[in-house]
DNA sequence: AATGAATGAGGATTCATTCAT
DNA sequence: TATGAATGAATCCTCATTCAT
């Protein structure tokens, strides 16, 4: 599934998210320093892109394939949601750095800079319109957990996934946060979210109705 | 409350944005673009800020502070959770262009650019240091929600606290996704948004060992 | 003799002088600079002086005149040409902030800047065009040691001024040389130099041939 | 014992020099002029040096060594101080272009400007420490006058460097003086300063006790 | 294919000078 | 007369990109 990268244009992915996770400024990298870091020649990097633009939106998507590519295979292997989500949200915290580069892809994903443009263009290339990079893979983990039970409305499905989308990126902000580090109280939470998450998708399969005329 | 702006430092701030809102980006912003926008000479500029990073940062700081101030004069006025929250979601409606200006404000706060580091500066200095921009208004209206019912674990109210701030800030996102401009999707979702809050607070303060013995 | 100075333009000389004396760089003082440190406006200034290059053009000159003033009271009190050398080269010793000055001004005359352009445009209006500024006063005295006997060739009075001019020129140098901060040395390094200026002198005066055909 | 120069390096110098030599403000130039009259791009030169004040004081610098360089090839073909000297004088006269460069340096070295900061450095960094630059050169031809005799004392050494220094420096800022370029004018006070500087090294080697309790 | 020296467009910043008060 | 806020021309320097080797 994932193609082979040549090893120029992968070194070049690994050095703008190796510089990245040092703390370097995205819009401030330089291709001398992406090339330095990389190893190899200035020149070279633009035999393989078109410009610096490209360089850190492609090594950006890289890295959220990868990461997304691992979530996936996690989810797979557990049968319960309450699991799945559990799995996410623990190798959300075994890959914190990792972590960082794809909340910058989100970040990129709503700015207008000449790497987001990029980006954007890399998803639309890739046919992966989807509501939010990745919430596919929430949908259908709910369309799993239907088991022969009434599909509900379309609007309750989207705001299922924005549901579990939200708490799941909000738990990605909170690993970040110095005042979360305590490992008792990350386990804590992360409990919480799990079953805040399922409690909520049981109600709303259970009982389809609900959310209808809940403003009337 | 607000203190007062000198006239051309307010003309700054709402050049800066005025731009951002337009869909330039914020990185590319360049002193003459915003001096220009905003009809003073690019000297002037320097009279009243140390450089283009403190323009930038001290404008989206602006906005912020005019946002959060209009959605706390809105909250205040309602008096059961529901209602706020559902305030709140339609103020973040009513108002999409601030909305975007907030979030990247809250971007920015995740960056490493120098504009982020006046944004923390500025937070530093006014002494917000709260776990996210804005919680501390979240935790503030829970507390509102006790009523001298017992005070849930410290952990709990973390949850909470990230839950609710979670929704709203997709709910926001999902404005700016343009398979959700449909009225009444919004409508319902809204609805469903402040629904799903009331539900899980409720839980949580009504029986407070909730969320104990999960991983048990 | 000395004109009067309005207390403004009094204030900018001295501002001048005292900043070059804390070790301003000349190039790089601004007008700001001068003004705040003159206690006056910044548009004041303009009042007085069409251009920040007359400003310090003209403080230089100003502690020019005042240097070479009191160097002039000093020699009229000697009749010795020995005792006139040495008060020189006292008077150079008590004043070697005024000395700084006095070295810089002699530089810029033989720079090609706008303040420059200035000091030579001062000079020329006080019809001060000698060899060099105050190599005047040393011809004065030279002719006062004449008393009576033959005027040397034309040739041998500029060689005897510029003898004179040098050896103090470099005893000015010198003094600015920390490796001849020690008292003693400098007592005895100014006799050395009244010695050979008066040596030299009484030898081109008493036997006025010498000098001619030496190169044959 | 000349390093070797980078071709571009020495082509900064010499647009540096000539461009001085043709009238420029050292402190007006600008990088563009600098690399213009080169014949580079601007960003070349910042390959080489860190900005503007490293190109400016290195190219002085060069033309120091340079200068200094054939003075002292000079000298060493010639037997006595009068021939010495009188070589030196020559040098300078056949050179006065480069001549107005070594004296710029030398004004430079009693700045406070960045480029002087720049000289400053060099001539530390070639350990050059001396009293002042060149005035090496003196000392040494000074004790090659010895030629076993009595080693005078180090204050009268001192004042024969300084003597002989002010003379060859007055010399040349007469060369520089419109009222001095007729040739047999020059020839003769060219005799006199050497002649000058003979009868007083000779009446100091000859008689080490001169100089002492001269002031009692 | 790989390189890195050379380039110059572009932008932040400074500061002398003006002028309305 | 005195001021200092406002100005924008001028300049240094960076860095993405090219291209001869």
């Amino acid at each position: 599934m994932n193609r082979e990268y040549l090893p120029k244009e992968k070194a070049i992915y690994q050095a703008v998210l190796a510089l990245f996770e040092e703390g370097a400024d995205i819009n401030s990298l330089t291709v001398a320093e992406i090339t330095g870091r990389a190893g190899i020649g200035k020149g070279t990097a633009y035999e393989y892109f078109s410009g610096k633009e490209e360089m850190i939106a492609k090594a950006f998507f890289y890295n959220g394939e990868m990461f997304c590519g691992q979530l996936y295979e996690g989810i797979c292997k557990k049968s319960t949601l309450y699991d799945k989500i559990y799995c996410v949200l623990l190798e959300m915290e075994r890959q914190i750095p990792s972590m960082d580069c794809v909340f910058r892809l989100l970040h990129m994903l709503s700015e207008n800079s000449s790497v987001s443009r990029w980006i954007r263009k890399l998803l639309r290339e890739r046919e992966m319109t989807e509501e939010a990079p990745a919430a596919g893979m929430i949908r259908r983990v709910l369309l799993d957990e239907l088991d022969g039970r009434e599909m509900p409305s379309e609007e309750m499905m989207t705001y299922l996934v924005f549901s579990i989308y939200s708490r799941i990126f909000c738990y990605g902000m909170m690993l970040k946060d110095e005042k979360y580090q305590n490992a008792e109280q990350r386990e804590s939470i992360r409990s919480l979210v799990c079953q805040g998450v399922c409690r909520e998708v049981e109600d709303a399969l259970t009982d389809p109705k609900l959310g209808q005329n809940l403003t009337g």
